[in-house]
DNA sequence: AAATAAATTTAGATTAAACTAAAAAATTTA
DNA sequence: TAAATTTTTTAGTTTAATCTAAATTTATTT
């Protein structure tokens, strides 16, 4: 049994190892907890006792298949509780962190079930991150920027790679959203800027810098 | 802002309150709360110097209107989280409590504006207890024991007296639940036992035991 | 390769929320 | 009403999670 403050360390853990491939440094948790380096040893040292990390001193950090796997059921709960806060209780995309990272460290099995069962067993959150199953396992779609799509090409766009809070709203006004189908109809040479049209309806002019954080599937 | 224990306290010395009209008792508290006696004086102190509670040394504690005010707010989050689990997650009545001791403390005022709205600004919870609104105004309905019921009158089920697993596992198994319609066809002298139509449609006999603990509005 | 800088760990403190054991106050009983 | 009992509080610990400051190890420079 994990306390909230070690499945927030296991998360963080789980969630550098999937960019950074070496080892994970004390600094780097730190930094991404707003914690000290000191703090930091100290929480290594009591998941590492538990068998959640390979921790060898001095030198780092990697997270162990049951840390993985631990990691992993509290990612799966903030995925489906974001999912249920768009979907259902109409949040926008920018309002739902701070409240899923609340809600994934409720326990219950029967509830997390029944919450995919409501959802419809959903496989992607509003960002378009994967949502794991039960047993760790997802799938990723191969996601491509927007600005790398031809002109009349177009695709769903199923994330965002900068996900702060400006460029959601934004995205709010133009009208695009998770799930809003895309197409190119110009390409501008002069600045790389796109024109689009969303759902077959709206037609927008996006900066390069826009079409370079739309992540689509075609 | 209050930490999750301190929410605990208050919600509970505000339940005795509601039984008990004279000042709370430290052991009272302690019983309810599985602590011991010397921890509840330390979180008395606490929450009498955040105004919380009125406190005279060893003569036990009241609830001021602050505290009663955040008390009657963690009641209204746990009540409602009760009725998404039960109307939305299909969730029975005997397996909700644990959960809503956990969701009752996810802070996000948004989120519950949001759930209220959502599950159409219910009044009850599934137990037939009062919803406080944001204000921490409720209605209590009368409620009487269906064994007051006289032949062909009728009612709705509106709560219990025994919340105890085995009582709601067997009105579950009759086909009782909250709001169901209650008819009574007859009444058995001999035993007091009472034979009633549940939804127009299933009739069964119910002991007095039984009938004594089922509430209905008519 | 020695000196310097950066990263990490250790040692010791702090806070919230619990605990035990002992002291003090209130209540009940004889 | 004095003694015994019960209740409550105080004093001092414990645990989880954090912190600061100092020590140690690793990495980088000259």
């Amino acid at each position: 049994m994990l306390s909230l403050a070690e499945e927030n360390y296991l998360k963080t853990i789980y969630h550098l190892s999937e960019t950074h491939h070496e080892d994970i440094s004390t600094n780097a948790i730190a930094d991404t907890l707003n914690t000290k380096p000191a703090s930091v040893t100290d929480m290594i040292r009591k998941l590492s006792n538990k068998g959640m990390l390979n921790y060898r001193k001095y030198r780092g950090v990697s997270i162990s298949d049951e840390g993985k796997k631990a990691a992993l059921n509290v990612v799966r709960k903030h995925r489906l509780w974001e999912v249920f806060l768009v979907e259902k209780l109409k949040f926008n995309w920018d309002e739902v962190h701070e409240v899923a990272e609340q809600l994934e460290h409720i326990r219950s099995p029967l509830l997390i079930k029944r919450l995919d069962e409501f959802l419809n067993y959903p496989k992607y959150d509003p960002h378009g991150d994967p949502i794991p199953d039960e047993n760790g396992e997802f799938l990723i779609k191969p996601k491509i920027p927007l600005a790398e799509l031809g002109v009349n090409e177009a695709g769903i766009i199923v994330a965002v790679n900068d996900s702060n809070s400006l460029f959601l709203q934004y995205l709010d006004k133009i009208g695009a959203y998770l799930g809003a189908r895309i197409k190119v109809l110009d390409k501008i040479e002069f600045d790389d800027s796109l024109e689009i049209i969303i759902d077959n309806k709206r037609t927008v002019f996006v900066s390069k810098e826009v079409s370079k954080n739309i992540l689509i599937t075609q």
